[in-house]
DNA sequence: TGACTTTATATTGCATGCAATTTTGGATTT
DNA sequence: AAATCCAAAATTGCATGCAATATAAAGTCA
Protein backbone atom coordinates (compact mmCIF):
# COMPACT_ATOMS: atom_id res chain seq x y z
CA UNK A 1 0.00 0.00 0.00
CA UNK A 2 1.58 3.31 -1.32
CA UNK A 3 0.46 6.79 -1.83
CA UNK A 4 -0.26 7.46 -4.66
CA UNK A 5 -0.73 10.51 -6.82
CA UNK A 6 0.79 14.26 -6.00
CA UNK A 7 -2.66 16.12 -4.60
CA UNK A 8 -2.42 16.73 -1.11
CA UNK A 9 -0.48 14.42 1.87
CA UNK A 10 -3.87 14.62 3.58
CA UNK A 11 -6.11 13.26 0.78
CA UNK A 12 -3.22 10.59 -0.48
CA UNK A 13 -3.41 9.76 3.38
CA UNK A 14 -7.27 9.76 3.84
CA UNK A 15 -7.29 7.50 0.62
CA UNK A 16 -4.46 4.69 1.97
CA UNK A 17 -6.65 4.47 5.53
CA UNK A 18 -10.23 4.52 3.47
CA UNK A 19 -8.65 1.42 1.09
CA UNK A 20 -6.99 -0.41 4.11
CA UNK A 21 -10.20 -0.12 5.88
CA UNK A 22 -12.30 -1.55 3.22
CA UNK A 23 -9.37 -4.39 2.67
CA UNK A 24 -10.06 -5.63 6.07
CA UNK A 25 -6.64 -4.69 6.87
CA UNK A 26 -7.50 -2.61 9.67
CA UNK A 27 -10.42 -4.42 11.87
CA UNK A 28 -13.36 -2.91 13.26
CA UNK A 29 -12.89 -1.51 16.62
CA UNK A 30 -9.28 -1.25 15.95
CA UNK A 31 -7.89 1.86 16.66
CA UNK A 32 -5.57 3.69 14.70
CA UNK A 33 -2.40 5.42 15.86
CA UNK A 34 -1.51 9.14 14.34
CA UNK A 35 2.46 7.81 14.58
CA UNK A 36 1.97 4.63 12.94
CA UNK A 37 0.51 5.76 10.15
CA UNK A 38 2.99 8.80 10.34
CA UNK A 39 5.97 6.29 9.99
CA UNK A 40 4.43 3.98 7.76
CA UNK A 41 3.77 6.64 4.85
CA UNK A 42 6.86 8.71 5.96
CA UNK A 43 4.94 11.88 6.78
CA UNK A 44 4.33 13.37 9.52
CA UNK A 45 1.77 13.51 11.99
CA UNK A 46 -0.44 17.11 11.25
CA UNK A 47 -1.60 15.87 7.76
CA UNK A 48 -2.41 12.15 9.58
CA UNK A 49 -4.22 13.81 12.24
CA UNK A 50 -6.37 15.99 9.64
CA UNK A 51 -6.66 13.12 7.45
CA UNK A 52 -8.39 10.84 10.52
CA UNK A 53 -10.76 13.20 11.41
CA UNK A 54 -12.29 13.37 7.43
CA UNK A 55 -12.40 9.79 7.91
CA UNK A 56 -14.72 10.17 10.97
CA UNK A 57 -16.79 12.72 9.34
CA UNK A 58 -16.86 10.57 6.37
CA UNK A 59 -18.37 7.74 8.68
CA UNK A 60 -14.88 5.21 8.33
CA UNK A 61 -14.19 6.16 12.03
CA UNK A 62 -15.42 6.73 15.44
CA UNK A 63 -13.69 9.38 17.18
CA UNK A 64 -13.01 9.02 21.33
CA UNK A 65 -11.73 12.46 22.91
CA UNK A 66 -7.90 12.06 23.71
CA UNK A 67 -8.17 8.41 22.75
CA UNK A 68 -8.00 8.57 19.21
CA UNK A 69 -9.91 7.22 16.18
CA UNK A 70 -10.54 3.40 15.76
CA UNK A 71 -12.68 1.72 12.75
CA UNK A 72 -16.06 2.02 13.08
CA UNK A 73 -17.72 -1.50 13.83
CA UNK A 74 -20.89 -2.24 11.32
CA UNK A 75 -23.63 -4.04 13.30
CA UNK A 76 -27.49 -5.47 11.77
CA UNK A 77 -28.41 -1.55 13.29
CA UNK A 78 -26.56 0.09 11.19
CA UNK A 79 -27.22 -1.74 8.16
CA UNK A 80 -30.72 -1.06 8.75
CA UNK A 81 -30.58 2.67 9.44
CA UNK A 82 -28.57 2.64 5.80
CA UNK A 83 -31.41 0.60 4.32
CA UNK A 84 -33.75 2.72 5.73
CA UNK A 85 -32.33 5.96 4.44
CA UNK A 86 -31.43 5.08 0.98
CA UNK A 87 -35.02 3.53 0.61
CA UNK A 88 -36.37 6.94 0.65
CA UNK A 89 -33.59 8.79 -0.86
CA UNK A 90 -32.52 6.63 -3.67
CA UNK A 91 -36.03 6.86 -5.42
CA UNK A 92 -36.48 10.42 -4.54
CA UNK A 93 -33.09 10.97 -6.53
CA UNK A 94 -33.53 8.69 -9.93
CA UNK A 95 -37.40 10.69 -9.38
CA UNK A 96 -35.74 13.91 -10.03
CA UNK A 97 -33.16 12.45 -12.70
CA UNK A 98 -35.83 11.57 -14.94
CA UNK A 99 -36.34 14.93 -15.36
CA UNK A 100 -33.44 16.64 -16.81
CA UNK A 101 -30.68 13.16 -17.39
CA UNK A 102 -28.89 13.94 -20.33
CA UNK A 103 -27.81 11.91 -23.07
CA UNK A 104 -24.30 11.38 -22.36
CA UNK A 105 -25.35 10.08 -18.89
CA UNK A 106 -27.91 7.93 -20.20
CA UNK A 107 -25.08 6.07 -22.81
CA UNK A 108 -22.70 5.97 -19.51
CA UNK A 109 -25.77 3.99 -17.78
CA UNK A 110 -26.22 1.39 -20.52
CA UNK A 111 -22.55 0.68 -21.00
CA UNK A 112 -22.61 0.08 -17.18
CA UNK A 113 -25.58 -1.97 -17.69
CA UNK A 114 -24.28 -3.80 -20.33
CA UNK A 115 -20.96 -4.56 -18.67
CA UNK A 116 -22.21 -5.86 -15.42
CA UNK A 117 -24.66 -8.30 -17.54
CA UNK A 118 -21.77 -9.88 -19.59
CA UNK A 119 -19.69 -10.23 -15.86
CA UNK A 120 -22.96 -11.70 -14.36
CA UNK A 121 -22.79 -14.63 -16.64
CA UNK A 122 -19.08 -15.26 -16.17
CA UNK A 123 -20.06 -15.45 -12.11
CA UNK A 124 -20.06 -18.96 -11.37
CA UNK A 125 -17.36 -19.77 -13.61
CA UNK A 126 -15.19 -16.98 -12.46
CA UNK A 127 -16.61 -15.92 -8.81
CA UNK A 128 -13.83 -13.15 -8.55
CA UNK A 129 -15.90 -10.98 -11.09
CA UNK A 130 -18.21 -10.61 -8.14
CA UNK A 131 -15.80 -7.79 -6.96
CA UNK A 132 -16.12 -5.50 -9.98
CA UNK A 133 -19.74 -6.19 -10.47
CA UNK A 134 -19.90 -4.48 -7.27
CA UNK A 135 -17.59 -1.68 -8.21
CA UNK A 136 -19.58 -1.24 -11.67
CA UNK A 137 -23.22 -1.49 -10.02
CA UNK A 138 -21.82 1.51 -6.79
CA UNK A 139 -20.81 3.40 -10.35
CA UNK A 140 -24.46 3.00 -11.51
CA UNK A 141 -26.32 4.26 -8.62
CA UNK A 142 -23.54 7.06 -8.00
CA UNK A 143 -23.90 8.20 -11.75
CA UNK A 144 -28.11 8.03 -11.32
CA UNK A 145 -27.72 9.77 -8.10
CA UNK A 146 -25.29 12.66 -9.37
CA UNK A 147 -27.95 13.15 -12.51
CA UNK A 148 -30.29 13.98 -10.04
CA UNK A 149 -28.55 17.50 -9.36
CA UNK A 150 -29.01 18.04 -5.77
CA UNK A 151 -25.62 18.29 -4.42
CA UNK A 152 -26.52 17.56 -0.85
CA UNK A 153 -28.70 14.61 -2.08
CA UNK A 154 -25.29 13.47 -3.76
CA UNK A 155 -23.08 14.30 -0.88
CA UNK A 156 -25.33 12.39 1.99
CA UNK A 157 -25.99 8.89 -0.43
CA UNK A 158 -22.12 9.15 -1.18
CA UNK A 159 -21.06 8.92 2.57
CA UNK A 160 -23.86 6.91 3.35
CA UNK A 161 -23.23 3.85 0.62
CA UNK A 162 -19.46 3.88 0.77
CA UNK A 163 -18.74 4.11 4.10
CA UNK A 164 -21.75 0.95 4.53
CA UNK A 165 -19.22 -1.91 3.11
CA UNK A 166 -22.44 -3.54 1.62
CA UNK A 167 -22.76 -2.35 -1.64
CA UNK A 168 -19.26 -4.16 -2.61
CA UNK A 169 -20.27 -7.35 -0.78
CA UNK A 170 -22.39 -9.43 -3.21
CA UNK A 171 -21.64 -12.72 -1.80
CA UNK A 172 -25.02 -13.78 -0.81
CA UNK A 173 -26.02 -13.53 -4.19
CA UNK A 174 -27.06 -16.37 -6.33
CA UNK A 175 -27.17 -16.36 -9.68
CA UNK A 176 -30.74 -15.48 -9.74
CA UNK A 177 -30.12 -12.97 -7.15
CA UNK A 178 -27.88 -11.04 -9.56
CA UNK A 179 -30.02 -12.08 -12.59
CA UNK A 180 -32.87 -10.09 -10.95
CA UNK A 181 -30.47 -7.07 -9.86
CA UNK A 182 -29.51 -6.37 -13.45
CA UNK A 183 -32.90 -6.98 -14.83
CA UNK A 184 -33.61 -4.28 -11.92
CA UNK A 185 -31.07 -1.95 -13.35
CA UNK A 186 -32.75 -2.01 -16.99
CA UNK A 187 -35.75 -1.13 -16.58
CA UNK A 188 -34.31 1.82 -13.89
CA UNK A 189 -32.64 2.76 -16.82
CA UNK A 190 -35.91 2.69 -19.06
CA UNK A 191 -38.23 4.27 -16.70
CA UNK A 192 -35.57 7.46 -16.41
CA UNK A 193 -35.49 7.50 -19.90
CA UNK A 194 -39.32 7.34 -20.50
CA UNK A 195 -39.03 10.21 -17.88
CA UNK A 196 -41.89 8.27 -16.14
CA UNK A 197 -40.96 9.72 -12.41
CA UNK A 198 -43.58 7.33 -10.04
CA UNK A 199 -42.39 4.21 -12.42
CA UNK A 200 -38.62 4.89 -11.54
CA UNK A 201 -38.75 5.57 -7.86
CA UNK A 202 -40.85 2.08 -7.38
CA UNK A 203 -38.93 -0.05 -9.46
CA UNK A 204 -35.98 1.23 -7.30
CA UNK A 205 -37.60 0.94 -4.22
CA UNK A 206 -38.02 -2.74 -5.45
CA UNK A 207 -34.28 -2.73 -6.39
CA UNK A 208 -33.45 -1.74 -2.44
CA UNK A 209 -35.99 -3.85 -0.80
CA UNK A 210 -34.82 -7.04 -2.80
CA UNK A 211 -31.12 -6.25 -1.88
CA UNK A 212 -32.16 -5.68 1.74
CA UNK A 213 -33.59 -9.18 2.08
CA UNK A 214 -30.52 -10.64 0.75
CA UNK A 215 -28.66 -8.43 3.59
CA UNK A 216 -30.72 -8.28 6.65
CA UNK A 217 -31.76 -11.90 7.01
CA UNK A 218 -28.64 -13.96 5.93
CA UNK B 1 -17.11 36.85 21.23
CA UNK B 2 -15.22 34.40 23.49
CA UNK B 3 -14.41 30.68 24.49
CA UNK B 4 -16.93 29.59 26.81
CA UNK B 5 -16.20 26.17 28.42
CA UNK B 6 -13.47 24.11 29.18
CA UNK B 7 -13.34 21.33 26.51
CA UNK B 8 -11.15 20.89 23.55
CA UNK B 9 -10.12 24.12 21.67
CA UNK B 10 -10.92 22.71 18.94
CA UNK B 11 -14.76 22.42 19.76
CA UNK B 12 -14.51 25.65 20.93
CA UNK B 13 -12.85 27.47 18.19
CA UNK B 14 -15.62 25.63 15.86
CA UNK B 15 -18.05 27.16 18.51
CA UNK B 16 -17.07 30.97 18.24
CA UNK B 17 -17.04 30.84 14.25
CA UNK B 18 -20.15 29.22 14.03
CA UNK B 19 -21.82 31.75 15.78
CA UNK B 20 -19.90 34.67 14.08
CA UNK B 21 -21.41 33.26 10.76
CA UNK B 22 -24.94 32.77 11.90
CA UNK B 23 -24.58 36.23 13.88
CA UNK B 24 -23.73 37.92 10.20
CA UNK B 25 -20.44 38.62 11.70
CA UNK B 26 -18.32 36.95 8.32
CA UNK B 27 -20.38 37.57 5.54
CA UNK B 28 -20.86 34.84 2.75
CA UNK B 29 -17.94 34.19 0.51
CA UNK B 30 -15.99 36.10 2.87
CA UNK B 31 -12.14 34.25 3.49
CA UNK B 32 -11.66 32.83 6.99
CA UNK B 33 -8.27 33.08 7.42
CA UNK B 34 -6.56 31.07 10.11
CA UNK B 35 -4.09 33.32 11.58
CA UNK B 36 -6.35 35.76 12.35
CA UNK B 37 -8.80 33.48 14.17
CA UNK B 38 -6.13 32.34 15.98
CA UNK B 39 -4.55 36.04 17.21
CA UNK B 40 -8.20 36.65 17.85
CA UNK B 41 -8.73 33.85 20.39
CA UNK B 42 -5.48 33.52 21.25
CA UNK B 43 -4.54 29.92 20.25
CA UNK B 44 -2.23 28.57 17.64
CA UNK B 45 -3.42 28.19 14.15
CA UNK B 46 -3.30 24.16 14.34
CA UNK B 47 -6.73 23.90 16.44
CA UNK B 48 -7.85 26.57 14.14
CA UNK B 49 -7.21 24.62 11.16
CA UNK B 50 -9.09 21.53 12.59
CA UNK B 51 -11.89 23.63 13.55
CA UNK B 52 -12.45 25.06 9.94
CA UNK B 53 -12.38 21.76 8.37
CA UNK B 54 -14.75 20.53 10.65
CA UNK B 55 -16.90 23.76 9.85
CA UNK B 56 -16.36 22.83 6.04
CA UNK B 57 -17.63 19.08 6.42
CA UNK B 58 -20.34 20.43 8.67
CA UNK B 59 -21.24 22.98 5.53
CA UNK B 60 -21.09 25.99 7.21
CA UNK B 61 -18.05 26.95 4.95
CA UNK B 62 -16.09 26.04 1.51
CA UNK B 63 -12.68 24.77 1.28
CA UNK B 64 -10.62 26.02 -1.74
CA UNK B 65 -7.33 24.25 -2.19
CA UNK B 66 -4.32 26.44 -1.17
CA UNK B 67 -6.43 29.25 -0.79
CA UNK B 68 -8.29 28.83 2.44
CA UNK B 69 -12.01 28.52 4.01
CA UNK B 70 -14.78 30.43 2.98
CA UNK B 71 -18.38 30.86 4.33
CA UNK B 72 -20.93 29.37 2.27
CA UNK B 73 -22.89 31.46 0.33
CA UNK B 74 -26.44 30.52 0.74
CA UNK B 75 -28.67 30.58 -2.80
CA UNK B 76 -32.32 29.89 -3.33
CA UNK B 77 -31.05 26.73 -5.16
CA UNK B 78 -29.61 25.16 -1.68
CA UNK B 79 -32.80 26.53 -0.01
CA UNK B 80 -34.66 24.39 -2.35
CA UNK B 81 -31.75 21.34 -1.83
CA UNK B 82 -32.50 21.71 1.75
CA UNK B 83 -36.02 21.46 1.79
CA UNK B 84 -36.53 18.76 -1.03
CA UNK B 85 -34.46 16.24 1.35
CA UNK B 86 -36.49 17.42 4.91
CA UNK B 87 -39.47 16.77 2.42
CA UNK B 88 -38.88 13.07 2.12
CA UNK B 89 -36.63 12.62 5.43
CA UNK B 90 -38.62 14.41 8.47
CA UNK B 91 -42.30 12.50 7.61
CA UNK B 92 -39.69 9.20 7.84
CA UNK B 93 -38.34 10.50 10.95
CA UNK B 94 -41.54 10.91 12.71
CA UNK B 95 -43.13 8.17 11.45
CA UNK B 96 -40.57 5.93 12.95
CA UNK B 97 -40.53 8.03 16.21
CA UNK B 98 -44.51 7.22 16.61
CA UNK B 99 -43.90 3.50 17.03
CA UNK B 100 -41.22 4.15 19.54
CA UNK B 101 -41.40 7.06 21.74
CA UNK B 102 -41.43 7.35 25.61
CA UNK B 103 -43.72 9.22 27.74
CA UNK B 104 -40.42 11.55 29.11
CA UNK B 105 -39.81 12.85 25.23
CA UNK B 106 -43.93 13.33 24.45
CA UNK B 107 -43.82 15.98 27.64
CA UNK B 108 -40.88 17.64 26.72
CA UNK B 109 -42.22 18.08 23.25
CA UNK B 110 -46.01 18.94 25.16
CA UNK B 111 -44.07 21.77 27.07
CA UNK B 112 -42.18 23.02 23.59
CA UNK B 113 -45.17 22.90 21.93
CA UNK B 114 -47.06 25.49 24.89
CA UNK B 115 -43.84 27.69 25.28
CA UNK B 116 -44.10 28.06 21.65
CA UNK B 117 -47.83 28.70 21.86
CA UNK B 118 -47.63 31.27 24.40
CA UNK B 119 -45.02 33.16 22.53
CA UNK B 120 -46.63 33.43 19.37
CA UNK B 121 -49.39 35.39 21.35
CA UNK B 122 -46.62 37.93 22.31
CA UNK B 123 -45.17 38.28 18.48
CA UNK B 124 -46.76 41.15 17.48
CA UNK B 125 -46.55 43.48 20.78
CA UNK B 126 -42.87 42.20 21.12
CA UNK B 127 -41.16 41.24 17.59
CA UNK B 128 -38.07 40.13 19.20
CA UNK B 129 -39.80 36.69 20.69
CA UNK B 130 -39.89 35.60 16.99
CA UNK B 131 -35.83 34.47 18.30
CA UNK B 132 -36.96 32.35 21.13
CA UNK B 133 -39.90 31.07 18.97
CA UNK B 134 -37.57 30.00 16.31
CA UNK B 135 -34.82 28.52 18.69
CA UNK B 136 -37.69 26.50 20.40
CA UNK B 137 -39.14 25.24 17.18
CA UNK B 138 -35.73 24.00 16.33
CA UNK B 139 -35.76 21.99 19.56
CA UNK B 140 -39.15 20.44 18.54
CA UNK B 141 -37.79 19.06 15.14
CA UNK B 142 -34.89 17.97 17.01
CA UNK B 143 -36.43 16.25 19.58
CA UNK B 144 -38.90 14.55 17.33
CA UNK B 145 -36.17 13.53 14.87
CA UNK B 146 -34.04 12.34 17.60
CA UNK B 147 -37.14 10.25 18.64
CA UNK B 148 -37.22 8.22 14.93
CA UNK B 149 -34.15 6.15 17.04
CA UNK B 150 -32.34 5.77 13.13
CA UNK B 151 -28.84 7.78 14.39
CA UNK B 152 -27.54 8.45 11.02
CA UNK B 153 -30.80 10.28 10.28
CA UNK B 154 -30.61 11.84 13.10
CA UNK B 155 -27.00 13.13 12.40
CA UNK B 156 -27.94 14.06 8.42
CA UNK B 157 -30.66 16.35 9.17
CA UNK B 158 -29.05 17.82 12.26
CA UNK B 159 -26.06 19.40 9.19
CA UNK B 160 -28.66 19.97 7.06
CA UNK B 161 -30.79 21.97 8.89
CA UNK B 162 -28.40 24.01 11.61
CA UNK B 163 -26.18 24.77 8.75
CA UNK B 164 -29.24 26.10 6.79
CA UNK B 165 -29.88 29.39 8.67
CA UNK B 166 -33.90 29.25 7.21
CA UNK B 167 -35.14 27.43 10.58
CA UNK B 168 -33.81 30.59 12.34
CA UNK B 169 -35.82 33.33 10.65
CA UNK B 170 -39.29 33.51 11.10
CA UNK B 171 -39.55 37.05 9.43
CA UNK B 172 -41.74 36.38 6.84
CA UNK B 173 -44.55 34.79 9.23
CA UNK B 174 -46.87 36.89 10.20
CA UNK B 175 -49.69 36.34 12.78
CA UNK B 176 -51.35 33.79 10.95
CA UNK B 177 -48.74 31.74 9.40
CA UNK B 178 -47.67 31.20 12.99
CA UNK B 179 -50.34 29.79 14.55
CA UNK B 180 -51.42 27.74 11.66
CA UNK B 181 -47.30 26.58 12.28
CA UNK B 182 -48.26 26.20 16.00
CA UNK B 183 -51.48 24.20 14.85
CA UNK B 184 -49.38 21.77 13.05
CA UNK B 185 -46.82 20.97 16.20
CA UNK B 186 -49.59 20.01 17.90
CA UNK B 187 -51.11 17.96 15.71
CA UNK B 188 -47.71 16.33 14.76
CA UNK B 189 -47.82 15.83 18.37
CA UNK B 190 -51.22 13.97 18.38
CA UNK B 191 -50.87 11.79 16.07
CA UNK B 192 -47.30 10.45 17.07
CA UNK B 193 -49.30 9.96 20.65
CA UNK B 194 -51.79 8.17 18.84
CA UNK B 195 -49.07 6.03 17.00
CA UNK B 196 -50.54 6.81 13.34
CA UNK B 197 -47.75 6.78 11.13
CA UNK B 198 -49.78 7.70 8.07
CA UNK B 199 -50.96 11.09 9.75
CA UNK B 200 -48.03 11.93 10.98
CA UNK B 201 -46.20 11.36 7.95
CA UNK B 202 -48.59 13.56 5.85
CA UNK B 203 -48.99 16.30 8.62
CA UNK B 204 -45.48 16.58 9.03
CA UNK B 205 -45.23 17.08 4.92
CA UNK B 206 -47.82 19.85 5.08
CA UNK B 207 -46.06 21.19 7.65
CA UNK B 208 -42.58 21.25 5.55
CA UNK B 209 -44.51 22.49 2.40
CA UNK B 210 -46.38 25.87 4.15
CA UNK B 211 -42.85 26.57 5.17
CA UNK B 212 -41.49 25.98 2.09
CA UNK B 213 -43.72 28.25 -0.03
CA UNK B 214 -43.36 30.64 2.56
CA UNK B 215 -38.98 30.78 2.82
CA UNK B 216 -38.83 30.35 -1.04
CA UNK B 217 -41.45 32.55 -2.88
CA UNK B 218 -40.10 35.32 -0.64
C1' DT C 1 -5.17 -11.39 48.69
C1' DG C 2 -7.60 -7.36 47.18
C1' DA C 3 -8.25 -2.58 46.69
C1' DC C 4 -6.08 1.80 46.35
C1' DT C 5 -2.29 4.90 45.21
C1' DT C 6 1.47 6.11 42.54
C1' DT C 7 4.48 6.08 38.80
C1' DA C 8 5.73 5.15 34.04
C1' DT C 9 4.44 4.89 29.35
C1' DA C 10 1.84 5.68 25.41
C1' DT C 11 -1.00 8.80 22.87
C1' DT C 12 -3.45 12.70 21.71
C1' DG C 13 -3.69 17.93 21.81
C1' DC C 14 -1.46 22.19 20.91
C1' DA C 15 2.37 25.51 19.64
C1' DT C 16 5.88 26.97 16.66
C1' DG C 17 8.87 27.15 12.60
C1' DC C 18 9.83 26.35 7.92
C1' DA C 19 8.57 25.10 3.03
C1' DA C 20 5.44 25.51 -0.88
C1' DT C 21 1.97 27.89 -3.17
C1' DT C 22 -0.82 31.69 -4.39
C1' DT C 23 -1.85 36.49 -4.67
C1' DT C 24 -0.61 41.21 -5.38
C1' DG C 25 1.82 45.25 -6.56
C1' DG C 26 4.97 47.42 -9.37
C1' DA C 27 8.44 47.50 -13.00
C1' DT C 28 9.20 46.66 -17.84
C1' DT C 29 8.15 46.11 -22.52
C1' DT C 30 5.44 46.68 -26.62
C1' DA D 1 -1.97 52.73 -22.02
C1' DA D 2 -2.39 47.78 -21.84
C1' DA D 3 -0.28 43.55 -21.23
C1' DT D 4 3.39 40.76 -19.37
C1' DC D 5 6.64 39.45 -16.20
C1' DC D 6 8.89 39.38 -11.82
C1' DA D 7 9.50 39.81 -7.04
C1' DA D 8 7.70 40.53 -2.39
C1' DA D 9 4.01 39.62 0.77
C1' DA D 10 0.46 36.81 2.45
C1' DT D 11 -1.38 32.35 3.25
C1' DT D 12 -1.85 27.58 3.43
C1' DG D 13 0.54 22.97 3.97
C1' DC D 14 3.63 20.16 6.53
C1' DA D 15 7.21 18.90 10.14
C1' DT D 16 8.76 18.81 14.73
C1' DG D 17 8.76 19.48 19.73
C1' DC D 18 6.55 19.96 24.00
C1' DA D 19 2.50 19.78 27.17
C1' DA D 20 -1.71 17.52 28.76
C1' DT D 21 -4.23 13.44 29.35
C1' DA D 22 -5.38 8.72 29.59
C1' DT D 23 -3.95 3.84 30.12
C1' DA D 24 -1.27 0.32 32.23
C1' DA D 25 1.66 -1.42 35.57
C1' DA D 26 4.00 -1.57 39.66
C1' DG D 27 4.00 -0.81 44.43
C1' DT D 28 1.82 -0.06 49.06
C1' DC D 29 -1.29 -0.68 52.72
C1' DA D 30 -5.13 -2.82 54.94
Amino acid sequence: MTISESKTTVASVSEVIRQKIQGGCYKPHEFIREASVAQELAVSRTPVREALRALVSEGWLEAIPNRGCRVAAWTQQDAREVFDIRLVLEPMAVGLACHRIDADTLNRLDSLCRSMEVLTEKVETRPEVRNQIAALNLEFHQAMVNASGNSRLIGVLESLVRSSLISRNFANYDIGHLRRSMRHHAEILQAVRAGNQEWVENIMRAHLLAARTLHMDA
